[in-house]
DNA sequence: CAGTGGTCTAGACCACGCA
DNA sequence: GCGTGGTCTAGACCACTGC
């Protein structure tokens, strides 16, 4: 409270209630801010800054700044069971993925080395983008065991892939590993997100073994950070 | 690369790299670092905060900037059987905790629905702060069920919580519930990580529930955003 | 006391979104 | 083409650290 930014970030927060109450989601543009504040537009973008970390706006590209919806629960323990689809319609969002891109290449060393296996595999690369009611907030990179799954190109990637790959090729999710870490957005995965880059966000990585005890999966996904919460529990122990 | 930020932080990466290796962690001051670069504060403190954000640099208030050290991994499915101390001193690093304050009070309308229980019920409130090579990383708010726990402030409470319930109160923790966001460090919480005030962090809600069925405590943590990896695995599902 | 980061001012120009 | 956010300049004063 003592700095000016945070004193008008804390009357910010108050607006906010009475905007989303009136149903208003945009809010007013930095300059009218620095002028209603009396202050200079560095200030009001600090004050701003302060709100986003918090995850209670955020911004499109030169677009202006937004009151954040509710953040969509992610349980990574229902991996397998329910998908991206399933769970984010059941919190009432109205989910939508794209797919961007699908290449064929074959493991580099790093790559080898995260999915136990031989450098020169071929792989399957798929990026999608994941929004909820018309908003980006997941970039997904994809990298499938190519010789696991023949001709995966043919079908239908924008649903789940995991129910795919257990229709189609009789392959199961048996384990899963998270980790997960704050980063910055890289700039390509920023621009599919109309982020600014170097916006902090929750990092994935996921390895999946199937029930052979092979792993045909191995994916990096970022989350808008004010987009999602994760919850899980673990019995015993 | 197109902004002159992105392109200074672009130097300083390359430049972290050899300063790392001739062992120095801290970075020059931002008026050296503005004059080398031809530039001023404003677009230096730019550069170093997309650094931070990425987990490459960290500050102290008016100390300084420095070079972050590995990133501790926690797996969250290990609890009850590695403390902090443990997993820590496993990794290679010199943990310590302190505890900043015990009080006594009662459930309000919001502790109460949390921890399932009813308003009034008794419960110890204990702030603790843990370090890394006396780098202060993890604040911790841990609420405990009193009136299960009776003379718990009579223990030495700056070891492992869980190691001094089960030998002192025969009490395990039989499940736990996690739940994790990014969120912005509270002031308070700021000042005793040495961190700006709304810097992003890693937030944990934890709750363990005994044999019984009972939630005898739930936390919340604040981990510095650069200091922690979460790292856990599901089978089958 | 000198030097540091923390904060703030009062401007400026640019690239992009949108009508 | 106007308004927006994105970026940058060139200063200033303050609070605190560390000698």
């Amino acid at each position: 409270m003592s700095t000016l930014a945070n004193s008008i970030k804390t009357k910010l927060e108050q607006n906010i209630v009475d905007w989303r109450l009136a149903g208003v989601s945009k809010l007013p543009s930095e300059r009218a801010l620095s002028e209603r504040h009396n202050t200079t537009r560095v200030t009001i973008r600090e004050a701003l800054r302060l709100l986003e970390t918090e995850g209670l706006i955020f911004r499109e590209n030169r677009r202006g700044w937004f009151i954040a919806p509710p953040r969509l629960t992610y349980d990574p323990s229902a991996h397998g069971r329910i998908s991206f689809v399933d769970y984010a319609s059941q919190q009432g969002f109205k989910p939508s993925t794209r797919v961007l891109s699908i290449t064929r290449s074959t493991t580099d060393k790093y790559l080898a080395a995260a999915m136990q296996t031989t450098i020169g595999k071929p792989v399957y690369r798929i990026n999608r983008l994941r929004s909820l009611d018309a908003r980006p907030v997941l970039f997904e990179r994809i990298i499938l065991r190519a010789d696991l799954l023949p001709d995966l190109e043919q079908h239908d990637l924008e649903t789940s892939l995991h129910a795919l790959l257990r229709k189609a090729y009789a392959m199961t999710p048996e384990k899963a590993a998270f980790e997960i870490s704050v980063s910055s957005l890289p700039d390509d995965v920023a621009e599919h997100l109309s982020a600014p880059s170097g916006l902090s966000s929750l990092k994935f990585k996921r390895k999946y073994c199937n029930q052979h005890g092979i792993i045909f999966e191995y994916d990096q996904e970022y989350w808008r950070h004010d987009a999602i919460s994760v919850n899980f529990g673990f019995s015993n122990s």
